[in-house]
RNA sequence: GUGGCCAUAGCUCAAUAGGCAGAGCAUCUGGUUGUGGCCCAGAAGGUUGCGGGUUCAAGCCCCACUGGCCACCCCA
């Protein structure tokens, strides 16, 4: 038996109504925000994550699904969208285009990891940015779609974690600081930390290690090391988000896991979906643009998982509105009756009237029942009679009222009924 | 990549101590002529995830693989 690869799935009917749900809001919100959906290709040359992402990243390091075409080209799945969507703000020369560019995304994202509840080998992001403009009214604008998103998809309970992690000025005396502070108990710290401090010391304020714990809470915060345009950018947009009542945490634990975040880190959490409960996050990229080749150009956005959103929707109880279903059933009985109801069906559905035909033969109570379980309003049934009389039996489901309708007049008659 | 738990019908789950693989739901059919929901009856549905091993005998014990869940790593 063949299975869906591990750590992909497959969207089923029964979970549409979700996806629906959510996507649709999103593109509703990304109207509402000015901004415009731009997709980039599902696979880019390998190099491009590679600089964009960040060697020594995790998602480079291990993460991705590359191989060589049959040209011999290195190609990477997407294993996350900004650096696509840089590529191509380059590429067609978007810095021409009244700034700041505000863009968003929808589609599969790859990564090989190992699955668990809320993560995926495939598994599919909201993407938001806005670039070429610094203004931290920028910063607030995207953690708004986040939260105007979130909050219309019926969130409760809604806070932003937020930190700064600087800039290429002040960000090197805080590292100094931090190596400086855990140097001090690294006779405390187990292997694993050991190595963060050594590599990429700003990793250590997320260990969860148990021996690290105690040390974290006296660890330098990255706040107090800014720079005075740092520390006045983060000022300012806590004063935004304090004036529209959108409640944060400072947390200076929060570090990412990419490279090219500067200043403005977000997350925004949800239970429901385990620990991996992030359900959207992302920040600032000041020099990423420059960093491929770009004009300098500034930049700031966020990815939001679908899955993770979805299964935390479904641990709040929020249900989804249903989608659109078809309102009759035409239920032919005999040979010469169902040569007619094929072309009723196909009449109702040229007049937009959504229809499903009784397939197979079946007696007529069994049409019934599938036309109850297909949930639509009327059953359209053609017997012999009314094949004799050019008219279509129309019964009412709910009510099990039945009229004749002449068959050149049901269009009109539907219509009437179902607006 | 590391560790723990797990895998029986489409779904949720049973199956004594290793001894003939079952139920509910869902599906289909019927309960007298062309009338649904409730009820009743019946049918269909399984190489017990895959492959080996132990045993007279394996869903059950052992090994490997695949997949799922949980935690780590990390992230959405």
């Amino acid at each position: 038996m063949y299975q869906a690869p591990r750590g992909t799935q497959d969207i089923l009917p029964a979970d549409r109504p979700y996806w629906r749900y959510v996507t649709e809001e999103m593109h509703r919100v990304a109207a509402l925000f000015g901004l415009q959906q731009i997709d980039t290709p599902i696979f880019e040359e390998t190099g491009l994550y590679v600089r964009g992402v960040g060697e020594g990243t995790d998602i480079v390091d291990k993460e991705m699904y590359s191989f060589q075409d049959k040209g011999g080209a290195d190609i990477t799945l997407r294993p996350e969208w900004t650096a696509g969507v840089m590529r191509a703000y380059i590429e067609h020369g978007m810095h021409v285009l009244p700034q700041p560019v505000k863009l968003y995304s929808m589609g599969p994202i790859f990564r090989y990891e190992r699955p668990q509840a809320g993560r995926f080998r495939q598994h599919h992001q909201f993407n938001v940015e806005m670039l070429g403009e610094l203004d931290p009214a920028v910063d607030l604008e995207v953690m708004s779609v986040a939260w105007t998103l979130l909050g219309r998809l019926g969130y409760r309970g809604l806070n932003f974690q937020l930190n700064s992690t600087g800039c290429p000025k002040c960000r090197p005396a805080y590292r100094q600081a931090l190596v400086e502070y855990f140097a001090r108990y690294e006779d405390r710290l187990n292997d694993t930390d050991r190595r963060r401090l050594k590599i990429n010391p700003l990793r250590l304020l997320d260990s969860k290690e148990e021996a690290a714990q105690p040390l974290l809470n006296d660890a330098p915060h990255s706040v107090d090391y800014l720079c005075a345009e740092c520390a006045s950018h983060l000022a300012t947009l806590r004063g935004y988000l304090d004036a529209l009542d959108m409640p944060h945490s400072i947390n200076f634990r929060l570090v990412r896991g990419l490279d090219y975040y500067t200043k403005t880190v977000f997350e925004v959490w949800a239970e429901g979906i385990g620990a991996q409960a992030a359900v959207c996050g992302g920040g600032r990229y000041d020099r990423l643009i420059e960093e491929l080749g770009g004009p300098p150009t500034p930049g700031i956005g966020f990815g939001m998982g679908i899955e993770r959103v979805i299964a935390s929707l479904k641990a709040q109880g929020v249900q989804p509105p249903p989608l659109p279903a078809p309102r009759v059933q035409v239920s032919p009985l005999g040979e010469a009756a169902r040569a007619a109801g094929i072309k009723l069906a196909r009449d109702l559905r040229d007049a937009g009237i959504g229809a499903v035909m009784a397939f197979g033969g079946r007696s007529l109570k069994s049409q019934l029942k599938s036309a109850d379980k297909a949930g639509v309003r009327y059953a359209l049934i053609i017997g012999e009679s009314e094949l004799a009389e050019g008219k279509v039996l129309a019964r009412e489901m709910a009510t099990s009222e039945q009229a004749p309708v002449p068959l050149d007049e049901i269009a009109a008659w539907l219509r009437g009924r179902l607006a």
